[in-house]
RNA sequence: UCCGAAGUAGCUCAGUGGUAGAGCAACCGGCUGUUAACCGGUUGGUCGUAGGUUCGAGUCCUACCUUCGGAGCCA
């Protein structure tokens, strides 16, 4: 007898086959039970008479509790009833470990017994379908850029300086030295762009900051692009289209998870290429229409700000140019004026706030040294990077995109925590 | 760190000064198409911790702890 996944029972009508599984859920009467099996590739109903298969068997499926393993045979029936097109006529039942209080029962649960259960939590149907959509928009990742001529880079993950201060790092020993735990592996993948041209990373990333918000998580991990002889706009291109790629995949590639989360699927099939642009400048103007006074222009945007620009938009939106006060030191600044830099942060619709921050960078030595004196940063920290600048530099752009929030809003899920596997928060370190 | 809310059965919650409650889970029984199945029964509690007010505190007061939501910061 075949052995099979659920996933692929649709192709085998009427074949008696064979699955592990566990127990989901189960109803059952007198004469009839059904039992909700998962396999990890998917849910199907298993429908068990018990005339048909004897007191003993039918005792047996009645008395099975929940998440229990087990391996059961049956005929698969196609059964318009079921929203997977087919179920289980068991005719056997072999169980293998009988599951004991399993805490995680059909009824509602609050976050923090979630939270601690996050071990098992994992097996529900709502988390399993955010899991399946993650693998698809990493899946997605990979393809878009091995397809458009991007190398995957790796770059470190222990790193001896600190970009941007030491507050917001994990400190770590490195044998008798400081180390600290990448937040961003961007000038190291300059430097790779400016031996393959087009390259991405993608991996974990850590911040020791103190939020405590639905869009915050201490790791974390980002997918970021960094390409030569690619400037500001060119850069906006590359990623409306990545960004509308894995939505689009998602889209294509995760329908039965996308409709058991019940997402709004046209509010998504609408994400397509290009998406809308605002200047910072007008930015500010349009939130001063808006009603905001505690806002000015050269300071950043609070997260009231970013919702209230993107619920204008029904795509993600770009706002561009920022004043060069509030951004990071490797910004190119604009061609024409010298308080806005040639940046960009993409804002998710619906609430889900940015989820790409980029930029072109500067590529000329005598700026990037001024402006490393001027954010009082150790230049003797940055020699390989300002060497980049005097060994053929040239105009460069990239950008990064943080996993967790687009997951989060492609499956509409209220927070960031369920769409990681094992969430590092503030207070949580466990399981 | 700041602002707001909440801690009562394994879980989700009700209970605003007078004998500790419900639904779900678990256990027992019933039910031939259920889909958070349903119906009957049973089991299950130092009411977050410490102190205080009171004849009497889950309920009022003080402190602390924990969690949640938001802010700041960011992806």
């Amino acid at each position: 007898m075949k052995k099979i996944m659920i996933q692929d029972m649709p192709g085998h009508i009427g074949e008696t086959v064979k699955l592990g599984a566990w127990l989901a859920n189960k109803r059952s009467s007198g004469k009839i039970a059904f039992l909700q099996l998962r396999d990890g590739s998917g849910f199907v109903q298993g429908v068990i008479v018990k005339e048909e298969v004897g007191e003993e068997l039918f005792a047996t499926a009645k008395g099975l509790t929940q998440e229990t393993s087990m391996y059961v045979t049956g005929v698969v029936k196609e059964d318009t009833r079921s929203s997977f097109g087919c179920e289980l006529a068991i005719t056997g039942i072999e169980v293998i470990h009988a599951a004991v209080d399993y805490p995680i029962t059909p009824k509602e649960h609050g976050v923090e017994f979630l939270m601690d259960n996050r071990h098992l939590w994992l097996r529900s149907r709502k988390q399993h379908a955010i899991m399946k959509i993650r693998n698809e928009v990493i899946r997605a990742t990979y393809e878009f850029f091995n397809s458009n001529g991007f190398v995957k880079i790796d770059p470190p993950i222990l790193t001896g300086s600190a970009p941007e201060g030491t507050s917001e790092l994990f400190q770590t020993k490195y044998f008798d030295e400081d180390a600290y735990l990448s937040q961003s592996g961007q000038l190291y993948m300059e430097a790779a762009a400016m031996a393959l041209g087009k390259v991405f990373s993608f991996g974990p990333t850590f911040r020791a900051e103190k939020s405590k918000t639905r869009r915050h998580l201490i790791e974390f991990w980002m997918i970021e692009p960094e390409m030569a002889f690619v400037e500001f706009e060119e850069n906006l291109e590359v990623q409306e289209q990545y960004v509308a790629y894995i939505v689009q995949s998602v889209l294509k590639n995760c329908k039965l998870e996308l409709e058991r989360l019940g997402r709004d699927t046209s509010k998504l099939e609408n994400i397509q290429a290009p998406f809308p642009r605002i200047s910072y400048d007008d930015a500010i103007k349009f939130l001063h229409e808006k009603g905001f006074d505690d806002i000015q222009w050269g300071d950043d945007f609070g997260s009231p700000h970013e919702t209230a620009i993107a619920e204008h938009y029904d795509k993600p939106v770009f706002i561009t140019c920022y004043p060069v006060g509030i951004k990071p030191f490797y910004m190119q600044p604009h061609p024409e004026r010298d308080d806005v830099v040639l940046c960009a942060d993409l804002i998710a619709p619906e609430g889900y706030g940015e989820i790409i921050g980029g930029s072109e960078r500067i590529h000329d030595y005598d700026l990037l040294k001024q402006r490393i004196a001027e954010h009082n940063l150790d230049e003797s920290a940055y020699a390989w990077y300002l060497d980049l600048r005097k060994q053929g530099s040239v105009p460069h752009s990239g950008f990064g995109l943080g996993l967790e929030r687009t997951v989060a809003w492609i499956s509409g899920a209220e927070h960031v925590r369920e769409s990681i596997p094992f969430p590092r928060l503030l207070n949580r370190l466990y399981p």
